[in-house]
DNA sequence: GTGAAAGCGCTAACAT
DNA sequence: ATGTTAGCGCTTTCAC
């Protein structure tokens, strides 16, 4: 039991060669002869040798590991965009490491300053809901380390990011549902403090008005990002004389209330009533194969923090600049035939 | 830009002492005066030194972290876990390192060989489903690197290990019901191969014959684990003329499912019919209040198991002998009244 | 083509 | 009470 790692040491003292030819053979070096350094890879590789990833980062000071903080882990939608990440991490050859802020600043910082002393070389990271000041951040850029924000951004912040335009994916979405036939489509939404939901509520406005329909406020529904709500505020509205017959909901459980509201009245979907949700989400096994969604990327968002990370860590030119991506999320029509 | 962090040496020159010095000093060696000490404490201070934790680890051979491997990220299952552990590691000073295997064994592998690369001083992990064979998992026992396993365990494996009594679970879950004057309890479960779904069979079985009530196999329905396949299985049980009058599900999906069903049919719960779950889960929102749920305690899963590990790190006596500890669920008992 | 030596930042004997 | 030294495992000049 109990053993040691092979180092670089023992197999110098197995060939009886000096542990600087070792270092070279191993990253095969030119210089070093082919003999010597296939007697080394070879041994390496019987002894199982593992480069003490510590010690390569003590002295290169570069540890071949990036951070990425989330303001939560359980969200498939983070789940995604951190697998985007080590995608494009993995061809880097780069380990990522993850933790969550859980919505707390605190939890926030201490999160980056374990990065920053874990001497990472790049930091991934979106903003905890309840982050409202800047100096962890700022002590990111003091340090030198690159770094990418992504989904919950500050324009306050001189850095690059990526974000989704949920206001062209609301109104995408909006709009297939006019071109559907829909004529008084219901906006379910969430929290007034939510960024995306208004931008989300600009969208739909901006596709009504495009089409030339009127703007009916009573159509527009906030609520709590519940199930439980949203089937209320759906019913609601379905049970009036001139009820909606479509809705459009800016997120998971909002599209599951608005559709469970709509069966429990016995309203045939999508044909009386059309839903479409935004969804990122395992839960949307939780939604009909009649129902279309916005599906957010959040894959893909996560391989573009990557990248525009990558860029900055390999010095590209200009790699330095500001930059800002913007990721489309795209409309999955499901027809009923489709099931 | 690019602030160079602050080194001992740093220190120990600004005040013309040497490094060893300043080392003892930081750490309140009572060898060292009084007054340097506090010299040097002050200046680390205002130089907002942070000590290197590659080179600490390097030096001393343990870097203060734990890794923790879960079969998925996005389950609050394991998330919960991961709080219990992080809150245990915290008060022993430790970091934590969580990474996701996503079910797949290869990546499991992958995940605990870059712990052990990392020199991380101890290891907790629950199996993935797709692990069949142990090599990784000796690996770790070889290097004697600490390590316990929890939730997903083998009894091949001879490891200290946290899991669930799901047999005891399942058989006070029933018992309340039965107790709350159930007569026809339907046991909703999962796929066969699922090992805590034959446990919690047992348990069910057990708490019947318990109280002289026969088993009636029709009774027991296995589905997906999806929320529409334990409505369709619920609706057909319940459609029966002898229906049952309660349901013990299996697990979060299984009992909205079954929930839904009821409900569908106009059934008040749990009057007509009361539904236990098992939870543990935010997705408890789309329970209703009127049921009552098992609750895994995964925090307190995450909790003994850190307790398991940092015994052996700290080498106690019989530290090293190979333990199980078993966490109970707790029964939650929802009336109506109480929302 | 290979080796010796220095050093990354830190700790811990072993002096003094 | 403090300094000197060695060394953790590795990379990288600089010699030869």
């Amino acid at each position: 039991m109990a053993n040691k790692p092979v180092t670089i040491k023992d197999i110098a003292e197995k060939l009886n060669i000096s542990v600087s030819t070792v270092s070279r053979a191993l990253k095969n070096n030119p210089e070093i002869s082919l003999q010597t350094r296939e007697a080394v890879q070879k041994l390496a590789k019987e002894l199982k040798y593992q480069p003490n990833p510590l010690a390569v980062a003590l002295k290169t000071q570069k540890s071949n590991t990036i951070g990425v903080v989330v303001p939560q882990i359980v969200s498939s939608f983070y789940a995604s965009v951190v697998k985007g990440i080590e995608q494009v991490a993995d061809e880097f050859g780069y380990q990522v490491f993850v933790s969550s802020s859980n919505e707390k600043m605190e939890k926030e910082e201490k999160n980056v300053n374990g990065f920053l002393n874990m001497r990472m070389d790049g930091i991934i990271l979106s903003l905890s809901r309840a982050t409202s000041t800047y100096d962890h951040i700022h002590k990111i850029q003091d340090m030198g380390v690159p770094m990418v924000l992504f989904d919950r951004t500050s324009k306050e912040l001189e850095v690059s990011k990526v974000v989704a335009d949920d206001a062209a994916a609301a109104h995408a979405a909006v709009t297939h549902l006019i071109e559907g036939g829909a004529k008084r489509i219901a906006f379910l939404t969430g929290p007034e403090y939510m960024l995306f939901g208004r931008n989300r509520m600009r969208g739909y406005k901006k596709a009504l008005k495009e089409k030339g329909m009127e703007i009916d406020e009573t159509l527009i529904s906030r609520c709590d990002f519940t199930v439980e709500d949203a089937k209320n505020a759906s019913l609601e509205l379905l049970k009036r004389s001139n009820r909606p017959d479509a809705f459009f909901a800016i997120n998971d459980e909002l599209a599951i209330g608005a559709m469970t509201a709509a069966k429990e009245l016995g309203l045939k979907i999508p044909d009386e009533v059309a839903v479409v949700g935004f969804s990122n989400s395992r839960r949307s096994r939780y939604m009909e194969p009649s129902m279309s969604t916005m599906d957010q990327n959040p894959k893909q968002v996560g391989r573009e923090a990557a990248k525009l990370l990558f860029d900055q860590m390999e010095d590209k030119p200009g790699a330095k600049d500001v930059k800002e991506v913007v990721v489309h999320a795209d409309l999955l029509v499901r027809t009923s035939s489709e099931r």
